[in-house]
DNA sequence: TATGAATGAGGGTTCATTCAT
DNA sequence: TATGAATGAACCCTCATTCAT
């Protein structure tokens, strides 16, 4: 029994250090210097190791997206319950969320990539949709639809504003991680600023 | 003098070439496709040939990303001009400047792709700054004083709220060009409205 | 005692499984596809489980080319019993063996091209010979033998005659299932219009 | 002028070089055995020289096997020419454009093999059929009507002779190339004696 | 100027096999 | 008995680049 257990985690173990190796190859050089070999140089394990518990390059990929998505959805799930439980209004939930999203991203920089930046030329479409990446989308759409029935931001269709607003939030978040432009104020105030900037245009 | 024109010119052509083909590569295929072996298949010379006119891979890019930033600057400069010929106001020539960068993005995916996305990897960060990027930037930075004084936007910050503008401009297009969420209203509805609601946000 | 007994068969069991596997592979994708880990994957066992049933892949081929051999002999022998039964004189005996020959040949094309044509480079030729493919030489050479006796074919040295015959029947079969050359008539009939031909050219 | 003639001239010697390894390779380990590799092991140079020479693997073996197709056309054709200058009737000049047939593939073993035995699965049926395989086969019909207008050989579909022929003079080859058989008798008489024998069953 | 020759490094992947458990 | 873990060797192929001419 306990060999079981041990062996399971141990093989678990191993499909971790390749996924955490893939992961930091990634952050640190981009997806296409991801290949079987680097990988395998990191964990120091042979590359046909990789092929014990991923079937190919692309399986390594996709379990990198879903486990990413999945902590990103937690994230803004996370602070979504906060702002519910601490009694905030539709539109300052969704600021809240806004701002969730745009943390993540910073403090995921890797993951952020891979889900909405990346190419991923080796990954099937399929792959991409399953990921669940749309989650996120469902989730400001549902935010946006309570404010709207609070009244606190004007009338229209969700489905254009949310595609609206997560522009703003990807554009935010991706400038922040991949680019260095001229600063005088802090990387908090960017955010705030451009967050409540676009609510303000929302509001009624 | 005359040989040496003539050379001149040849050469000059024959970087014409070598440039058109990588673009073309580029833009039809993407960057993954660009090596310096297609290039030469293209334009039916040797690869060797291609070293010397530049020095190395790294080179064909950068000029392609000159390039790039180029048309991106002129593209936004004579929507400017059209806008001042029209004797729009600071806060619309804003946003018709804002719309062209959107429009030219949609319209050179590549090109955006390599000036905004792309780690570029084999491209030294060195060559990325004086790409002239920043161009972009301070003309977006003089739109928003204009309008400050104009008295038809709020006071603040211009590099702050260039870089939030910047932003929201950067994740709409990198979002229309890059992914796919699910849609009622047109590319056209969501690029005006968020560009709306944006500077709405931002008005006095 | 019993518990051996059952031990036994279980194992044979899986040996059994492991050849079908192989056989089955080797049917119907051909040599080439026949590796111990697709073995594995059909018979739903890992592929270390076939070390414990045979010392290396050679010896699962081997024992393929083993099986092989003895549908052959059965099939050519199967034949002859029926002409013998059937009263046929020894030359007309011969026909019909040669007739089977090419008609197993025809029926089982990975088995026969694995008995008589691939190089099976991972089987030593050790085995080839110990896999009793001289069997039907013998066969030949008898039948040969009593059709010189009844004095229907001409007196001659049997053993190159047997070889003679033998070149005439493989060289039918093998083009027969791999080339295909310009054709009018069907298989049959060159079938037929060869062995006569041939034994014709041997008749006194 | 010279230069470029010496240049050519080395480049082709690199050519056969790579040809004629993998030739080598192929007689002695069979086409499974034959690698970019080992083949550029075998020349000493780098695999990747092959590539400068040859598209893939297949362009290096269906130049093999062109280049085996000319070689045999021209061995028949040869003895063929021959046969009619000594005068020989039809009769005797199939015999010996058969016994061309039989020497070719004992003299040029790793070409036979190529050309009428391995799989050769790499390479596309487009490839062999232009390999001009079938003009040998045209010669053999060719020599067969002359035979029966000659009236030395029975009448009838010349295509199905020349297919009968043909087999019994590829199962002589292969059996003499690839397999040991109990042997009393040189192999010239087994040739012999097959082709006559065989010619006697087809004559008048 | 232009190129043919050549290469080392690296890409993803499959294979038969061994070893400890 | 059965297996999970692991590997070294090999597979075909592409890449950017250098060098001598």
């Amino acid at each position: 029994m306990k060999h079981i257990k041990r062996r399971e985690r141990e093989s678990n173990e191993i499909r971790r250090k390749i996924i955490e190796a893939a992961r930091s190859l990634f952050l640190n050089q981009g997806y296409a210097e991801v290949s079987m070999r680097k990988i395998a140089d990191q964990i120091e394990y042979s590359p046909t190791t990789i092929y014990h518990y991923f079937a190919n390059k692309e399986a390594v990929v996709r379990e990198l997206l879903l486990e990413g998505n999945a902590l990103f959805l937690q994230a803004l799930q996370q602070r979504l319950e906060e702002a519910e439980a601490a009694g905030l209004n539709a539109m300052d939930r969704l600021k809240t969320v806004s701002d969730a999203y745009v943390r993540f991203g910073m403090a995921n920089p890797e993951y952020y990539n891979i889900l909405f930046i990346s190419d991923l030329e080796s990954v099937s479409p399929v792959s991409l949709i399953d990921s669940g990446r749309f989650k996120g989308f469902e989730l400001l759409e549902a935010g946006l639809q309570a404010a709207m029935e609070e009244g606190s931001i004007i009338q229209g269709d969700e489905r254009l504003i949310a595609r609206s607003v997560w522009s703003m939030l990807h554009g935010l978040t991706s400038l922040l991680l991949n680019f260095e432009l001229p600063v005088t104020r802090s990387n908090d105030e960017l955010i705030s600023f451009t967050i409540d900037t676009f609510f303000r245009g929302l509001s009624r």
